[in-house]
DNA sequence: TTGGGG
C-alpha cells in the first residue's frame, strides 16, 4: 500500500470519491465541486467546524462530506458558490454509521478552493495554510470544470419553496436572496431575505384592548433599521427575517454576505406578532447560488415585471379587487406598497396602497374620539412589504366613518376592517383577526423641522370605511 | 477533542 509510506509522488495523485471511499483510514488527495455548504459553527470542543459536500465525476448525484475544524472561523473554508472547486490534500477517509466521509485534519491537511466557472482563472480565492500549489493542479481543475458545463451538479433543490407557500413547522428549502445581515445580541444574528413573492397574510390573535400597552410591533428588530438600508431593499415582495435566536450553537453567519442568492436547507418557519420568521436550527445548511442559477434568475425577472407595472402593485393574495370595506377617491392613481412609501425619497407625498389594518389605537371605538370631540386613531396597516402605522385625525376621521355614527355603527364598521368574527358572546376580542385587504390613501408629512425624517408621520386621507 | 444521513 504506497499511500502508509511517505511517498511525495502520492501529492501529486487525486483519487475519484469513489474509490477514496473504499481507502478508509488513509490519507487521500481529492478535487471536487461543492455543492452544499454547512454553515460554520463552534463545535463541542475548542474549534469551529463546518460540513461541505463535493461531487465528482464518480460520485455525481450523491457526493461525499468533508468535515473541517479549524481554530477560529477565519480559518474554515469560505465557498463564494456553489459549484465552485476545492482540492484537498492529505484529508483522511473515515467510516461511520452514516457512511464514509472525510476529515480535514488541520494537523496535516491543507485546501485550495477556485472558481467553477470555465474559463476563469486558475489561481485559488482561497487556500489554507500549508497548501502548495503546483501546476500539474491545472490539468485536474480545468477538467472539473468542463465536466460542471456538461453535468451541471445539482447544486438548487428541486424541492424548495417561494416565501408566498410558506406554512408554520415544518423543515423546508428556501431559495432566496440575502439583503442584509446584522448581529443584533452577542451571537444573535438576524438576517434578512428575499425572493419577490408576498408571504401569505396570517390570523392577527393580539388584543385590541392591550393595544396599548403592549402594541403590535411593526418589525420583528427591536431597533428599526435605518432609512439608508430600507432604501436599498426592492419595494415589491415579502423582506422575511431569520434568526438564529433560538439555536443554542454558535453559527457564523457574519460570512452570508448581502446580495447573494442563497439555498437554505432545514429552516424552520413561524409567526411571531402576525410576522413571518425564518428559524435557522444548528442543522440547518446554506450555499451561495452562482448569479446564473436559473432560479435567481426567475425571480429577478419576475421582479422586474412587478417593479414595472405600475398598476399592479397589490398583494398576491389580494385577487382581484380588494374587498369594499373601504372605498377610496382617487381610482386613477396607482396602488403602490408600503415599502414605496418608506423608501420614497420626498418627506411630503401621497400614495394610495392595498393593506390590512391588523390594530386599531384606541382599541375599542368607544375611545375613537379625543376630549375635544374629534377623531383620533392610529392603525396599524401592514401589507406583505411592511407594516407602519397610519393616524386618521378630525375631518378625515368625519370622511372615514361618514360622521359620527352610533357606537353600535361604529364597533360593526370597526369590526369589518379589522376581520373580527362577529359572535354573540362578549368575548369576540379573544378571537384571531383576519383583516381583509382593503384600499386607502396616505399622506406623509413631518412633524419637526429639524429632523425631518426622524420625523415622519404618515395620515389617511380620503378613504371611506363602507363596513 | 470536536462532527458526520434521511
Amino acid at each position: 500500500m504506497s499511500n502508509l509510506k511517505s511517498d511525495d509522488n502520492d501529492d501529486y495523485k487525486f483519487l475519484r470519491i469513489i474509490d477514496a471511499m473504499a481507502s478508509i483510514n488513509q490519507k487521500v488527495n481529492l478535487i471536487g465541486v461543492i455543492t452544499e455548504i454547512g454553515i460554520s459553527k463552534q463545535s463541542r470542543g475548542t474549534d469551529c467546524c463546518c460540513t461541505i459536500k463535493i461531487v465528482d465525476e464518480s460520485n455525481a448525484s450523491s457526493g461525499i462530506s468533508v468535515n473541517f475544524f479549524a481554530e477560529n472561523f477565519e480559518k474554515l473554508p469560505h465557498v463564494e458558490s456553489a459549484g465552485d472547486i476545492i482540492q484537498l490534500v492529505r484529508v483522511v477517509m473515515k467510516s461511520h454509521r452514516s457512511g464514509v466521509n472525510v476529515l480535514f485534519d488541520k494537523k496535516f491537511s491543507s485546501f485550495a478552493i477556485y472558481e467553477g466557472r470555465e474559463g476563469s482563472k486558475f489561481s485559488p480565492y482561497q487556500v489554507s495554510s500549508k497548501f502548495h500549489g503546483r501546476d500539474q493542479d491545472k490539468k485536474f481543475i480545468a477538467g472539473l470544470r468542463k465536466w460542471t458545463v456538461s453535468h451541471r451538479p445539482e447544486t438548487a433543490s428541486n424541492d424548495f419553496l417561494s416565501l408566498k407557500d410558506i406554512k408554520q413547522g415544518n423543515q423546508s428549502t428556501l431559495i432566496c436572496k440575502v439583503l442584509h445581515v446584522c448581529e443584533v445580541k452577542d451571537g444573535e444574528w438576524l438576517l434578512f431575505v428575499w425572493d419577490g413573492t408576498d408571504a401569505p397574510p396570517v390570523n392577527i390573535h393580539t388584543k385590541l384592548d392591550e393595544e396599548f400597552d403592549n402594541p403590535l410591533p411593526l418589525q420583528l428588530e427591536s431597533i428599526p433599521l435605518s432609512r439608508n438600508v430600507l432604501c436599498k431593499f426592492p419595494t415589491v415582495g415579502t423582506v422575511l427575517r431569520m434568526t438564529n435566536g433560538n439555536c443554542n450553537e454558535k453559527l457564523g453567519l457574519h460570512l452570508l454576505k448581502p446580495g447573494k442568492w442563497v439555498q437554505f436547507k432545514n429552516i424552520n418557519f413561524e409567526v411571531r406578532y402576525g410576522l413571518w420568521c425564518g428559524i435557522l436550527l444548528s442543522k440547518s445548511k446554506f450555499s451561495f447560488l452562482p448569479d446564473d442559477d436559473d432560479h435567481a434568475i426567475h425571480c429577478r425577472r419576475t421582479y422586474e415585471e412587478q417593479a414595472e407595472s405600475k398598476w399592479d402593485r397589490k398583494p398576491f393574495t389580494c385577487l382581484p379587487w380588494p374587498s369594499k370595506v373601504t372605498d377610496t377617491d382617487h381610482q386613477d392613481v396607482p396602488f403602490v406598497t408600503l415599502m414605496d412609501v418608506l423608501t420614497y425619497p420626498e418627506v411630503i407625498a401621497k400614495f394610495r396602497c392595498v393593506v390590512r389594518v391588523v390594530a386599531t389605537l384606541p382599541g375599542h371605538p368607544r375611545d375613537f374620539k379625543a376630549p375635544c370631540g374629534t377623531y383620533r386613531i392610529r392603525l396599524t396597516l401592514e401589507d406583505p412589504t411592511a407594516r407602519i402605522h397610519a393616524y386618521i385625525y378630525a375631518e378625515d376621521g368625519v370622511k372615514f366613518f361618514w360622521g359620527y355614527p352610533s357606537i353600535d355603527a361604529m364597533i360593526k364598521k370597526h369590526n369589518a376592517l379589522l376581520g373580527v368574527e362577529e359572535t354573540d358572546d362578549a368575548d369576540s376580542d379573544e378571537k384571531p383577526r383576519n383583516p381583509p385587504w382593503v384600499e386607502c390613501c396616505l399622506c406623509s408629512y413631518n412633524i419637526d423641522e429639524t429632523d425631518v425624517w426622524g420625523s415622519i408621520r404618515y395620515r389617511i386621507f380620503d378613504t371611506t370605511l363602507v363596513g
